[in-house]
DNA sequence: ATAATTGTTGACTGTTTAGTCCACTATGTT
DNA sequence: AACATAGTGGACTAAACAGTCAACAATTAT
């Protein structure tokens, strides 16, 4: 009962591409609700605040993205293939919110992980959980390479976490350098970090 | 002639570490000239806002910086172990810091590059060119360990940026989890981009 | 000595911001 | 119809904030 509306998605959506698109703390409750047409008596009746408001949108946005990587990530899917589709991927998207705003804009949870590191604890555990999440991905990416013989990794769970930190830090750079280019690294750079042998590489 | 001060060098370094510890956005001019101990009067006598103050104390920091760096990637020192050393010294300044206030905080460069990309254009483009100037220390050393026959690189300025954007990976994600232990993962890392062999390596 | 110059101080302005409050409106329930 | 409930609007406060200014203090050159 009572009244129905979409507000609480539409400040779910604005406080998202604000701050991707500026930084959290150059977003200011007003910039979100004059973004998503609400006035500010109604955001404060959904949310708390801009930390929770932010927290909210993070859960929901990843809920969204994760079938996105069930997909790619696909056990049926030959696992150094999953990992190229990965890297194309990342290249896509970046490549389409350039074209959109004019800006290659990294990943929203990083840079927004970075900025608020000191603040907002909550956020930045939320954060924490999700990149666990994303990290799995690639673990079992590469235990399934290893055990087709494809690569040689004593430890998968480690070398997840350098492939994600080496992505994370090429969409960041792309980021900060508003050039696309750099992500192109992205392939060989997964290659030499798991040791996969190139037709180029045996050749050479 | 004139009266003379140290009030611009205490507010270079006052803007640099409140930054570095919080962000740009959470950074005010207030908060700086408390921190510096200068009367906001004698902020704008020296600069013409935040984003001036930021990039000043930035190119000084760099500076300093470079010194280290330069002794670190020296060419009297086997190529592969400058890249050793680096390694190290990163840990090592990670760990001070965290030792002095508690958090990883990173490279803070790169998390200032991140949070500004869309804003303060001047900034963005003096962090970029810092970043080059990074890479030139890879490069170089990459280059030595392929002319001395140790690693196989036909494109050692590719492979720097590669590691560049590893290491700076690690160590934002050391922040955002503040988590040292991230870290560790940059020797591992850098040996599988060069396809250093490892002793265990050759074992195995 | 004094004049020119450089830096300091604190009070001041106007704007932006977070957050509150409450009367009001729309919707489902009985 | 009338009642409870969920959402809306907009005016309001208080604090934080950037930026200005002019009188004042210290230093050096002449």
């Amino acid at each position: 009962m009572g009244r129905v509306s979409d507000a609480k998605q539409r400040l779910m959506d604005a406080v998202g591409e604000l701050i991707w698109l500026g930084s959290y703390g150059s977003t200011t409750i007003d910039d979100i609700c004059e973004k998503a047409g609400v006035k500010k008596g109604s955001f404060y009746h959904f949310f708390n605040g801009k930390a929770e408001l932010a927290e909210t949108a993070l859960a929901e946005d990843w809920e969204r993205r994760r079938v996105e990587l069930d997909s790619v990530f696909s056990p049926t899917i030959p696992p150094l293939e999953r990992l190229r589709k990965y890297c194309a991927l990342m290249f896509r998207f970046q490549s389409e919110i350039k074209a959109k705003c004019g800006c290659v804009l990294g990943c929203p949870l990083f840079s927004l992980g970075s900025e608020v590191t000191t603040q907002e604890d909550k956020l930045k555990q939320k954060i924490g959980e999700i990149f666990d999440y994303k990290i799995k991905y690639f673990e079992s990416a590469i235990r399934d390479a290893a055990a087709d013989g494809l690569i040689v990794a004593p430890d998968p769970a480690a070398k997840a976490k350098l492939l994600f930190a080496f992505y994370q830090g090429l969409m960041t750079e792309a980021r900060i350098r508003n050039d696309l280019e750099i992500l192109r690294g992205a392939v060989q750079g997964t290659e030499s970090l798991l040791g996969i042998k190139t037709p180029e590489s045996v050749a050479a």
